[in-house]
RNA sequence: GCCCAGGUAGCUCAGUCGGUAGAGCAGGGGAUUGAAAAUCCCCGUGUCGGCAGUUCGAUUCUGUCCCUGGGCA
């Protein structure tokens, strides 16, 4: 785990170099196809040398979730341990580790009716009504959630208005821990400036490579739309919104720096709170520590 | 060289009819259950360009100097 530009792909792909494991990506954004350069996907030849699941499974016009991504890193984790390999789970999306470890309480999927329902009624009696609605049916949820945040509130409304029951009360049984004992390495920078330096460098580094191209061509298929989860992503949404004529380039490519520093800050609050983590330096040998890790967490020999 | 307009938070600017100042962005902290690279919450002391003058009190008025942009020579 760790936050982006930390360097978690390198080392994932040296340690398949030296242990007997199998990557499985877990990253919102690299599960979908034809967002490459923009997500820092590894490419064709780090592919090659070291193979990584749940990259490219999902058409950028799909919305991915938290619970499809348990369920396929579930399967791919059973596929691999039969295979007498260790799943080794890489990438900075931590909801999805935590829905991995913890499980998710049984909820309804999303549907894009009952969605669309509701963003028409938000749009006619505003946000502040519907979370009037939500303290209605739900009041629980309707505490939880602060009235300013639009994303839970459709969530609890329409998870009620397909069940019929209110969202605190379906969550309050947990779901299913993972059947897997973890050892966590975290790859953080040494510094919050020397994160940001990279960054920075990162992002004109994808321009350089062709990350406007690539946006042309998602946006030329003609089927995408800016608010699709794919296109929110960081990067993506910038160059967007340039080629609309939003804001000029340099504004584009300091918006882009900015998100991905907020990204990776938001990713930091995270991995603070996870529990039980090997937090590795960021030193010149990685690698070593992480296996020192790993050595010493091995059971019974 | 002269004339204008500016010099206030890291950036872009607002403001104080004289009682030491506040927005957006950036940044920091936090929340996070099928959109999560998303969505949302909280956090604002900075020689108000320098020096001098007027005043009980100047970032605010006056003078002067410096810097930036524009115009005229």
């Amino acid at each position: 785990m760790g936050p982006t530009a930390s360097g978690k792909t390198d080392l994932a792909i040296a340690l398949h170099e030296r242990l007997p494991v199998e990557l499985v990506s877990v990253d919102s954004a690299m599960v979908y196809r034809g967002l490459d350069i923009g997500t820092a996907k590894p490419d064709a030849e780090e592919l090659a040398r070291a193979p990584h699941r749940l990259i490219d499974i999902c058409d950028p016009a799909e919305p991915y979730s938290a619970a499809r991504f348990r369920e396929d890193a579930l399967r791919e984790m059973a596929q691999i341990s039969a295979a007498g390999r260790i799943p080794l789970l890489v990438g900075g999306t931590m909801l999805y580790f935590r829905a991995l470890q913890y499980g998710l309480s049984e909820l309804p999927q999303a549907d894009s009716a009952v969605r669309a329902r509701l963003e028409r009624e938000l749009a006619v009696n505003g946000l502040a009504a519907l979370h009037q609605r939500l303290a209605d049916v739900d009041p629980v949820a309707a505490g939880r959630i602060h009235p300013n945040d639009p994303q839970r509130i459709l969530r609890a409304l329409e998870v009620w208005e397909i069940t019929g029951r209110p969202l605190s009360e379906l969550q309050a049984a947990r779901g299913e821990r993972m059947p897997y004992r973890a050892v966590k390495l975290v790859r953080s920078p040494a510094s919050r400036a020397l994160l940001h330096e990279r960054i920075d460098r990162r992002f004109e580094a994808m321009l350089a490579q062709g990350l406007v191209d690539e946006v042309v061509e998602l946006v030329e298929r003609g089927d995408l739309d800016p608010e699709m989860p794919s296109m929110r992503s960081v990067g993506y949404r910038q160059v967007w919104a340039w080629l609309r004529g939003e804001y000029d380039r340099d504004e584009m490519v300091r918006r882009g720096q900015a998100a991905t520093r907020q990204l990776a800050k938001r990713q930091m609050t995270w991995l603070r709170s996870e529990s039980d983590c090997h937090w590795l330096d960021e030193g010149d040998a990685p690698v070593d520590q992480a296996l020192a890790v790993v050595d010493a967490s091995r059971v019974g020999g």
